[in-house]
Parts: C-alpha cells; structure tokens; sequence
DNA sequence: ATGCATGTTCAAGCGCACTTGAAGTCAAGG
DNA sequence: CCTTGACTTCAAGTGCGCTTGAACATGCAT
C-alpha cells in the first residue's frame, strides 16, 4: 500500500474501469511509474486527477479538451478546488452564451 | 417560403447537417411532413426544438435523454426559455454536487 | 428539353471512448 | 511445484452519433 497505489486500488477507488485507465495514461491525461515487475503504480493524487477527467467529460468535455485544461494547470500537477470551480464556471458561462443566442 | 422549410434551409438556420436531421427524425427527437414529392417539410418551431438538442448535447446529455426532457413538455411541443432555464438548473446543481463530493 | 441543385432511401463507414479477448509474466500461498 | 489472481501488451470489437456513397426522383432555370 505505502504511499503509492496499484491499478486496482485506483479503479475501485475512482470507480473508473483500469482498462479506461491505461486507455487514459495513453491519451498522456494520466501518468504511472512502473515496479520491476513492469506493473503501474500510481500516486495517490492521480485520484483527484482521475475525478477532474470524470467531471469534466460530464459536462460534455471531450478527453482532448480535458487534456488541454489539464496542461493548464500550472506547477502542481493535481487539479484543486479553484480549478474545478474554474472549469464550472466557463462552462456555466458557455450555457448563458448559448441561452442568450435563443 | 411561406410557413414551412426544407430541409436545406432547416440545416442552413440551425447549423445543423441535413443528415443529421434525417438522424434525429429517425431517432424521435424532431418530426415533417412530407410534400407529394415525398420531401420533409419541417415547421418554422421546429429550429427552436434543434436548438434545444444542440444545447442539450453540449452540456452532455445523449439523445436518449433528450428524448426524455423533450417528452416531458407539456402540450406546446416547442421548448421555451423556462424549459432551458429548468436543464440549466438541474444541471448546474447536479455539477455542485459532483464538486461537493470531491 | 436539358441540366443541375436539392431532395429521397438504404447500407456501410467513421471517430471517439472505451471494452473485451488472447496470450503471457510475476508473486504469494498451499 | 503449481495454481490463483492481479497484472502486462496488443488487436479487435462495441455503442453512440452521425457522415458518406450509391442510386434514384423531382423542381427550376436556361
């Protein structure tokens, strides 16, 4: 267990099947590090990061766009608060645009 | 002209492709007439209803469920800004949730 | 009357986001 | 030693939301 996570724990943990997993770390949304044995392991922020993609791809994000809001995130690799809101708050803003439009 | 439109002129006014209104009509979500050519002839409402697809696909929804926000319009077929303001609502909220759990 | 745009149906194809299956590796327990 | 189970890669398959192509009909302008 330790500090780092194995692909099952962060599917059970996220809910989020391993096989959409290593389709993620492929699509460079996600990383891992591997043991000798050439298994993934996983920091346990990649749970936060995994929720963001879920999120994200709710409210109509393709993974493309979800990767270029990721790559927005400045140092820390783990989206917070402030970057949810954020994301929710262009979104709503996109809705309004789009009511507006009618 | 007059009180109807082809489906080129549908297509043109809602940026929707043509055969993406062929699609939807096949799936339930929009509905024509026909000429005695056998050409749909689509309703001036019929653009509002096409709005309210698009806008509910933005925000992610699938056909499937649009199908089900559009059935629960009352007697006027056509969706109104209520209508919009109501997914909106449900929406936004439903993405305060998800933030909330995090 | 002759084009040419615009329309029709039906079947097949495509991009996205995964899932599934086959075949194999490795660690731990009986 | 040998099975069990969690992991690996790679290729092919799936479902959704259309798009494209073939073959044909119709409507309008020259």
């Amino acid at each position: 267990m330790a500090n780092s996570l194995t692909i099952g724990e962060v599917a059970n943990r996220s809910g989020v099947a391993a096989s959409a997993l290593r389709f993620y770390e492929v699509r460079g949304l996600i990383r891992s590090a591997r043991t000798a044995a050439g298994h993934r392991v996983y920091e346990r922020s990649v749970i936060r990061r995994i929720a963001f993609i879920v999120f994200a791809q709710r409210v109509g994000l393709t993974l493309g766009e979800i990767e270029e809001e990721l790559a927005k995130l400045p140092e820390n690799r783990v989206p917070r608060r402030t970057d949810w809101a954020r994301l929710s708050a262009s979104w709503t803003a996109r809705i309004d645009d789009r009511i507006a439009e009618l």
